[in-house]
DNA sequence: TGGACGGTTCGGCGCCGGCCGAAGTGTTCC
DNA sequence: GGAACACTTCGGCCGGCGCCGAACCGTCCA
C-alpha cells in the first residue's frame, strides 16, 4: 500500500492534487512530465488503491484526491522528509511563497495557516487541541458557519511550519470565506495564496491578533 | 521518503518494532525470514531516513521506532490498506487477538482502546477530541499522572475499529498503569493483550462503563 | 589465545516495475 | 462522415533494488 506513494510520479500527481482541485489525466501528464499512458497506468493503480476518486465525464478523466485523510496523509509524510533546500532563484521564490501561505486541500496552511490558528485560540475559538470551544461555535455560525456541519475539527500537521494548523469543517469553511470575500488571492494556479489589502483588513475586523507579515 | 514504507520486507520490520521495544538486528532478521545482511541494509537506510533509532551495545545493534509519530504514522497508513481476511486458522485467530486489544507503540489500540476512549469520554476525562478535560485532569493526577507531562493528548487512527483512540502522555500513563497492576497481560510475545479478571475489576472501580468483552 | 557469534560490506543475480511508442477505442466538433 | 482529441492497452526496453552467500571485522566467552 504505502508502494503507491514510493514512485516519484505518483507522489509528484499525488502532490499536484493537493490543491483540492480535480485535475485531469493530460494536465497531470503535462505537470508530471511522463508520457500520457505512463499517468494512465499510475491513475488507475491510484484509484484502485483508494487515495483518489474519478469522475469520467465525456472523454475526459478527471481525478481528485479521495478525502481530506488523504490530504492530511500526504502532509504528514512530507513532515517527515528531508528538508531539500530548493536550487535555484526561481524554485527558492516558489518554495517561499509556499511557506508564507498555501491551501491544503481544502484549508489554509503555511505561516497564514498557522496564523490564523494561533489567532483562533487567542480569541477562544478554538481550544490548545484545535477542538472547537462553545463560544467558539458561536464566532462561527456568525460568519456563516453551518453548525449542522461535523463540529470535530481536525489537526493537519502542517509541512513547511512542521505544526499543527486548523483542518475539518471549520477550515475548510474559513478557507472558502476568505476566498469568497477576496481575501487571499491565489497566486498563479499554484496552490500558494497572498493575503490581500482587504485581507488585512479583514483580519483586522475579525479580531485576529498578528496580521502576517506580507 | 514514502519509499522507505513500500518494501514488505522494511514494512514488516515497522510492524513488529510498533510494539515499541527495541529489538536487535538478529531478531528481525528471523521475524522477516531474510538473511541478515539484508536487514543490516535495510536497517541502516531506515535509520538514515529518520524513522528508527539506534542503539548499539556490544556486538549488538538495537533498534527501536524513532518515537510515537512514526507509530501514528504507521497505524494511520495501516487504516488505508485494503481489509485482507487473515487465511488459515491460526492467523485468524491472531488478528482476533490483536482487533481485540493490543498495544500501539505505547499506548492501547483496538476494541480494549476504543472501549478505554469511549469510557473515558462519558466520564468526562477527555472530550469528544480527545483533549484532557480539567475535571479528567485531576482524575488522571489521582491516579499518579504527572501534570508535569504534556497535557496535550494525541489521537491516533485505529488500524482494525478505524476509529481514534487515545494516545500521547495519558494514553501512554494508562497502559503502563494497567501493565502495572496486571490488568492486561501480553499473549505471548506479541502486542496483543488481554483484560485479566482484576483489569475487570480495576475497569469497574475507575468507574468506566462497559467493561469489554473477553 | 582461540573459537563462537552478531553484525557489516561487497559482488552478483534476478525480478519487478516505470517508462515509452504504437495501435486501438470512444467522444466531440466541424 | 471525417478529423482532432483524450484516454487506454499492449509489447518491449531498461534501470533499480531486494536478496543472498562469502569474506571480513569486533565483541564476548572459555
Amino acid at each position: 500500500m504505502a508502494g503507491l506513494l514510493a514512485d516519484s510520479t505518483r507522489a509528484a500527481m499525488c502532490w499536484a492534487l493537493l490543491d483540492g482541485r480535480a485535475w485531469t489525466s493530460r494536465e497531470l501528464a503535462l505537470h508530471a512530465g511522463v508520457a500520457a499512458s505512463t499517468v494512465s497506468e499510475h491513475l488507475t493503480r491510484l484509484v484502485e488503491g483508494g487515495l483518489l476518486v474519478e469522475h469520467r465525464q465525456g472523454r475526459h478523466r478527471y481525478v481528485a484526491l479521495a478525502g481530506p485523510h488523504v490530504a492530511e496523509l500526504l502532509e504528514a509524510m512530507a513532515a517527515f522528509g528531508p528538508r531539500v533546500p530548493p536550487r535555484g532563484l526561481r524554485a527558492a521564490a516558489v518554495s517561499e511563497a509556499m511557506a508564507r501561505g498555501r491551501t491544503c486541500y481544502d484549508h489554509l496552511a503555511g505561516r497564514l495557516g498557522v496564523a490564523l490558528r494561533s489567532g483562533l485560540g487567542d480569541l477562544g475559538v478554538v481550544s490548545a487541541d484545535l477542538a472547537i470551544t462553545e463560544p467558539g461555535e458561536v464566532w462561527l455560525e456568525k460568519l456563516g458557519f453551518d453548525p449542522g456541519e461535523r463540529r470535530r475539527s481536525r489537526a493537519c500537521l502542517d509541512w513547511t511550519e512542521r505544526v499543527p494548523h486548523l483542518a475539518g469543517a471549520a477550515g475548510a469553511f474559513l478557507c472558502a470565506m476568505f476566498f469568497e470575500r477576496g481575501w487571499i488571492r491565489r497566486i498563479g494556479t499554484s496552490r500558494a495564496v497572498v493575503l490581500t489589502t482587504e485581507g488585512e483588513q479583514g483580519w483586522r475586523a475579525l479580531g485576529l491578533p498578528g496580521v502576517p507579515a506580507a
